[in-house]
DNA sequence: AACATGGTTCTACGATGAGTAGAAACGCAT
DNA sequence: ATGCGTTTCTACTCATCGTAGAACCATGTT
């Protein structure tokens, strides 16, 4: 699965964050660019520069189209926590020597972190 | 930090599956690329091909140069093991919603790795 | 000292991906 | 039929990456 750019990044975000579908101009006006440096006030991408990029995310898989609808709707795939889920055991399979990865992440992990993971792994022993 | 190319990944791959450093020759005899469609034979890239894409993996960080030998020698500066484990933070903290993500990967992963992760904690947990 | 040889850096080209958005085509309400 | 908002088409720019020749450099040999 390839990576995501910065605005396809950014429009996923906005996509995760919503629950109903979105259309174009609503991503256009939660989109809010870094303002140039020497400028003042962000601006917001041209309408067509989002479709162009809702396109593209359509043809990679992250987000489905309502076609039917006139302004079209946008909403992602996978939820926010899928997709990290998915990334995350994208990582863990390309490495050969997955226990030792695991060793790792687990050693590098947060106290929450480990917390969490003992709590999930309690419930799924408990099923 | 920025994805690898197929070349950079491959030669990352030759170093980490190699105890010593290795000179850019070391690792163009190790490298096959996929031999084109209508072709017999796989080829290996040029040696400057090699160093140039060494060279970049250096500026990333990925591989540090013994300068001070004359075939330079390099290496990689994490193991594969502490860089997947790495990736998989990473993926992980650019999420917000972190204990969603953390119960989908839980709840997506093989019994072979949930095994592993329990372990790992209660040996965690035991020190 | 001059040279040969292999190693390294410099430079560059082509392909692809991503941000950007205008121009053109489209669909619908009046 | 016209107009207006929406969508598609097309295209430019920039960065990254694979690719590698040309030029430069270090070292041992003659």
């Amino acid at each position: 699965m390839a990576n995501l750019g910065e605005l396809e990044r950014s429009v996923m975000e906005r996509l995760w964050a919503s629950d109903a579908a979105l259309t174009a101009n609503e991503l256009r006006d939660r989109l809010t660019l870094v303002g140039e440096a020497g400028e003042a006030g962000d601006r917001s991408p041209a309408t067509t520069t989002v479709l162009t990029v809702l396109a593209r995310l359509e043809r990679k898989g992250f987000v489905s189209r309502s076609r039917d609808v006139r302004p079209h709707r946008y909403r992602a795939l996978l939820s926010r926590a899928e997709h990290t889920a998915e990334m995350m055991h994208e990582v863990l399979d390309r490495a050969s020597d997955r226990d030792a990865a695991l060793a790792r992440f687990i050693g590098t992990a947060t106290p929450g972190e480990t917390d969490t993971l003992r709590r999930l792994l309690d419930e799924l022993a408990r099923r």
